[in-house]
This record gives structure tokens, sequence and C-alpha cells, in this order.
DNA sequence: AGATGTGAACCAATTCACAGCA
DNA sequence: TGCTGTGAATTGGTTCACATCT
């Protein structure tokens, strides 16, 4: 085992995949250390996390080697491990704009202030709404919704680097080019539109109806092989 | 170009990176139609979908040849050719489980009755839930929300092969079981929880924690190689 | 001429299978 | 002995560059 001190997160490269995956390695450590367990081979750890042992490995394999031959993982050692390379280790502001059905969950959502994340700001272009107390999760305080115009205010007061968009895809890209001006540098879409960031601005995009959709394809293909 | 009312979809093979891209090009296109804009450039619909134009061909290639050379593709051919590889053509019943939050904006979010989805059942384990109807979607009517014992009359009743999971992580492994023990083929779980299902039953999940970590680590890396 | 459709080359990710270590 | 960590092989996806067709 390697000193939990040294500087992490220093090596280069890795792989988008797998940094698509430790968060569900995360969560499920953290279950199992809840439960008391202390040990876990990659056999378990991969089943609870659904999927195959070798690529748990290798996924691991590029965070350093935490294991032990014969033995297994110590699951809270990885569970450190995985949290200081996620970054979980200091907590990340974060600004919510759009406080509509689909905003009001996301900053109700237990998930964001228990895992690292703290909503910072709330911001709505429905005066309706504007002056709104929302209580952003268990630990954390109420927060009050303010007006859209206020955006870069918030942004700058809450110190924020990351922007999530609950806005109709109407608003979304002039929503966006204004959070990156403002400063943030990384932006969680929920709209359903495509948008357009200068390089350097991470952007990720959660659509509903692109899952379903999704779903569909693969609903359809089955009834047609069915009946072909 | 093809004639139009050839099989479809019997073709095998379309690659899941190309079917997870057919719903934004789908989106666009839409809304070029809208915009009364009848040919695209695979140039002009791929800066639109926000990828490369050789991803984009190489995408539609697989679905036909459905451009013209020198020329380009008819939005409206080209979005119904893709609305019918997706299913689109038909519309789904969905039951969503957990009208919490999360599952009170799921049902409300125009995007699902708008785009070939009904939304025919909503189930809760709260008491204090059930009896509440809710508007599921611009033309769809109001849902009444049914008590969790019911989960599998309420896919019966509504035939329903799609299931949304929108409930506390705790839950989800039962509900999900219950939804495939009552027919249902195609699973969208929104909660933190891996889900094991049989073969054969289609998985996806969409989960705010992991999104909100992948970007954390994005940001750290940020942070770490300026002050390398 | 000009844009599509596609083989070929390239790159990323997964899986295999086993060497290496507790 | 048993499980991790990892090269090698494979599979899947992207990019390139151009032949093909309108």
């Amino acid at each position: 085992m390697s000193d939990p001190r040294e500087p992490i997160a220093s090596r280069r490269g890795i792989p988008e995949a797998t940094v698509a995956r430790l968060p569900v390695y995360h969560r499920v450590l953290g279950e199992l250390v809840d439960a008391g367990i202390a040990m876990v081979s990659s056999e378990e750890l991969a089943a609870a996390s659904g999927v195959t042992s070798a690529k748990l490995r290798k996924d691991l394999s590029h965070l350093g080697s935490y294991g032990t031959r014969g033995v297994g993982y110590d699951t809270a050692y990885l569970v450190y491990q995985i949290a200081r390379e996620l970054g979980l280790t200091q907590d990340w502001p974060v600004v919510i704009v759009g406080v509509g059905n689909l905003g009001h969950a996301l900053a109700n959502y237990g998930g964001f202030a228990s895992r690292g994340f703290r909503v910072v700001g709330l911001v709505d272009a429905d005066p309706s709404r504007v002056g709104e107390k929302i209580n952003a999760g268990p630990s954390g305080e109420a927060v009050e919704v303010r007006p859209l115009a206020e955006l870069e205010d918030v942004v700058a007061e809450g110190e924020a680097c990351i922007g999530v968009i609950a806005t109709p895809a109407g608003a979304a890209q002039q929503v966006c080019d204004r959070l990156v001006r403002a400063g943030v540098t990384s932006i969680l879409n929920f709209a359903p539109a495509v948008l357009a960031t200068p390089p350097g601005i991470e952007l990720r995009k959660v659509d509903l109806a692109t899952e379903l959709q999704i779903l569909a394809f693969h609903e359809q293909r089955r009834s047609n092989e069915v009946t072909a």
C-alpha cells in the first residue's frame, strides 16, 4: 500500500470511461463501509457496481495500486482514494438556473449537499418564483431564489464554478453564455438544447427525452425481432 | 433516395453510440423543419447538433442513404426516417414509480407526451400522495397517483413496456423486480442504486450525483494543472 | 462543382489470460 | 494458493480522405 498522503490526481490521463464509473464505485464502497465491511474483492465490488471484475481492476489500476494481492481492497482506504481522485474531499459551490419542476427537484435533492456539492445560488426568470426560499439539501440551509438579472452577482458571491441549467430550451444558450462569462467553468445542462461553449469549459448534459428515445429504439428492435 | 415505405429498422447493428446521438439529430431537425428550412448539409446539421460532419454522415449512413450528393438532406424526410428508426412513430406507454420532487418533475415534463411517450400510470408508496391527480404533459390528461401495492395492475392496465424509477435508492431494486415481473422490458432508473435485471431487459440510468462528480473531477484536474 | 457515403487508418475501451505478489 | 495488476489481443468508435453521384 502506498502512502495516502502522496500528491494524487497528478498522474495524467485517467480514461474518461473510467472517470465516469468512479462515482459508482465510490457510492458502493461507501455503502460497504457503512455496513461494516472492511475488505472486498474485485469480484464482489464489481458485482455490486454492475461491471466485470476485469474492468474494475483496470479502472482502479489507473488510480494506483491500492489493493492487496491474494486479499482484496480495504474499503475505507479505497473509498478515500477515489474521493480524493474525484475531488470530493473539498466541496464545490453550485448555482442552479431555473427553478421550475426540475430545478426544484434538483435543489431539494439530498445527494447534492451530502456529496460535496453546495448550492450557493438559485436563479429564475419568473418574478413569481423570485424570493422563494428553498431548502437546498438536508444539511443545506434555505437558499433564496434570485432574479435572472442577478445571475452574475449570484455566481460571483458564491464563487460558483459549477452551473446547472434547468431552464426551458430556448433560454439555455443565453444562460450558458452568461454563466461562462461570470466565471463558471463546468456546466451540467438539463435543457433539451445543444449548447456551444468556449474551449476549456467542461459541459455535460442529461436529457430525459433522449434516454427514453434510446429505450424506445430497443423496444422497437425487440418487437421487430419477434416478428422477423 | 430510397422508397420511404421500405421495411426499416430491420437492418441489424446500428452502433450504440449512433443510437445515442439519433435523438439529438431528431430534435435539431425538428427545429429546422419548424423554422421552414427544407434542406440542410451535413456540415450545418452537425454544427447544430454539436458533432463533426464526418461523425454525422457515418451515423446517418447506418440508417440508409437518405441524402443527395452535392445537395444535402431533406429535413422533413430525414426527421421522419430517424423517427421511424427510433420507434417514435408509435407511442410508448410509460409508468413512473415514485412521485416525489423528481417524479413530479418527470410527470409534468412536456417532452414526455410531446415525443411519443404516454404516461399511463403513476405509483407512489406514500399514502398521502396517493389519489393526487397529476397533469402528465400538455396533451396528456390528468393521471391519478396509485398506491405502490397496485404497481402490477397499473402496468397491466396501461400495457406499459417502459418503467421509470424515481424512488429513493433503497426501494429501487424491489421496484425494478416488480416492474420486470409485471412485464416491463425497458427501465430508466433515476435512483442512485445499481440495479440488477434479467437478460433481455434494457436498463439505462441517469444519476445526478454522478454527473456532478465527473464535473468535479475535471474541476480539480484544472486547478491541479494550474499549480503544477 | 459540391456534398454525400464509405473504405482505411487511427484511437479508445474492453476483455483475456497470466505474471507477480501477499 | 488466491487475487491483484497489467501486457496483449480484441472490439467498438472516430477521423481521414477520397471515390461516387447529383
